[in-house]
DNA sequence: GTGTATGATTTATG
DNA sequence: CATAAATCATACAC
């Protein structure tokens, strides 16, 4: 309805115009290609980011990541298919500009104060963004250098865009002005004219940041999805973590502080020092005779270096554990403890196929009261039971044994608790 | 390509 | 909330 009036058409002129005497072009005409070609390219641009979305958008993102047909939709976390398109349809064009320049703002495309200036500024000065989605500092660096690359493009994109837009307007208005040589042109037709430029490029606008805000949550899904993407630990890392589950087999679960440590020193985290116990724990115990090679390594280890070291083993991360060498009056040392699983490892036979080791002693001392047990002491003097397969790992004589070194968790009810095998029900599907 | 190892995630449990 | 147990998904060796 708001057809762009139609001055009458002057004769053919240069596509710039000099303000010179020359009548100018027909500047509605000119108006309405340059309108027509705008209208097209957001069009096209529409249908591509539309195509994009459907065929290209999140589906290959999904491929990409491995997460083929069938894996779980539900990745934890994360805004994963975060509907751009569905911000572009809904509410006023304003309100989704603003929805698009917070989501632009909170990830860390936009900033606060643009007078920054520079891609290269921005690119340097990569604060954190809004939703870090990991705390691993390799992959988290290459998600913000990610980042910063899109933000640049952004930027530097915006900026092409206004100035085109500032440009395209002086060129209207004169085009305007030196029509009102020829026939009356009212400000507010000029108004008007510029207004509706202006609407044309923030559309623009609106698109460059919506295939931003894609592009950031395409990176963010990726970067989400990649943390399922598996990498071995370091051989330090492994070794690391594998002394310390050796050498406190009879109690292999490292307080707060000892997880921190062993974090610190295999260079993971201390969540993935958690992963690994638990992952350990549970595989060590389904099948210990397939862990004996490595036990006995380690615990081999174990003993020469506290040997090395005058029989003192490392005591920084170590839990006070109770437990006397094969004669001694509990020395409570990690190699004590290391020799104790050389020797209930030699002890223990692989299960007898997928037979469980419930009938096995573990003749691990143990200074902790029978009361305490909740099963029969089993084996030679006061051993106690050994947790996996049915035998009871007592946690509670490791926590609250004499001595408690530094870094082990305060006792406290719960971890009176000693490990049993915990039954499971079906899965529900 | 296949089988195994292994780190991560999910769900249930106490 | 920490952990057990199950499961997923990828790395890696062959």
């Amino acid at each position: 309805m708001d057809s762009p009036q139609r001055p009458a058409p002057p004769p053919p002129a240069p596509r710039r115009p000099p303000l010179g005497p020359p009548p100018g072009p027909d500047t509605g005409e000119v108006l309405q290609q340059i309108m027509a070609i705008t209208d097209q390219s957001l069009e096209e641009a529409q249908a591509r980011c539309c195509a994009g979305s459907m065929g290209a958008g999140p589906p290959k993102v999904a491929a990409e990541t491995g997460a083929g047909p069938g894996a779980r939709a539900k990745l934890a976390g994360g805004p994963r298919v975060l509907s751009i398109h569905g911000i572009q349809e809904e509410g006023p064009p304003s309100a989704q500009l603003m929805r698009l320049d917070n989501m632009l703002l909170a990830e860390g495309v936009s900033r606060p104060e643009r007078r920054g200036r520079g891609g290269s500024a921005a690119a340097a000065n990569t604060a954190t963004p809004g939703g870090c989605p990991n705390d691993n500092s390799l992959e988290h660096s290459d998600y913000r250098a990610k980042l910063s690359q899109i933000r640049q493009i952004y930027h530097s994109e915006l900026e092409k865009y206004e100035q085109a837009c500032r440009e395209f307007t002086t060129h209207v208005t004169n085009l305007l002005r030196e029509q009102s040589r020829m026939r009356p042109v009212s400000p507010k037709e000029i108004e008007r004219m510029v207004s509706v430029i202006h609407g044309k490029f923030n559309a623009i606008q609106m698109q460059l940041k919506q295939s931003t805000c894609e592009a950031v949550m395409t990176l963010r899904s990726r970067f989400l999805d990649a943390r399922r993407k598996r990498r071995n630990f370091s051989k330090q890392a492994t070794e690391v973590l594998n002394e310390y589950f050796y050498s406190h087999l009879s109690n292999p679960y490292p307080s707060e502080e000892a997880k921190e440590e062993l974090a610190r020193k295999g260079g993971i985290t201390v969540s993935q020092v958690s992963n690994w116990f638990g992952n350990k724990r549970i595989r060590y115990k389904k099948n210990m005779g397939k862990f004996q090679e490595e036990a006995t390594i380690y615990t081999t280890k174990m003993e020469v270096d506290a040997t090395k070291v005058g029989g003192l083993g490392s005591q920084a991360s170590c839990p006070s554990t109770p437990s006397p060498g094969p004669s001694g009056p509990f020395p409570l040392t990690s190699a004590g403890d290391a020799l104790i699983t050389l020797q209930t490892l030699a002890s223990l036979r692989p299960a007898p196929a997928g037979g469980s080791l419930r009938s096995q002693e573990c003749t691990l001392p143990c200074r902790l009261t029978p009361l305490i047990h909740p099963q029969p002491l089993v084996g030679a003097g006061n051993g106690c039971l050994l947790g996996p397969f049915g035998r009871t790992w007592c946690r509670a004589m490791h926590r609250h044994g004499p001595g408690q070194l530094p870094g082990s968790r305060p006792p406290s009810v719960r971890r009176f608790a000693c490990w049993r095998p915990r039954q499971r029900q079906l899965r529900r599907i």
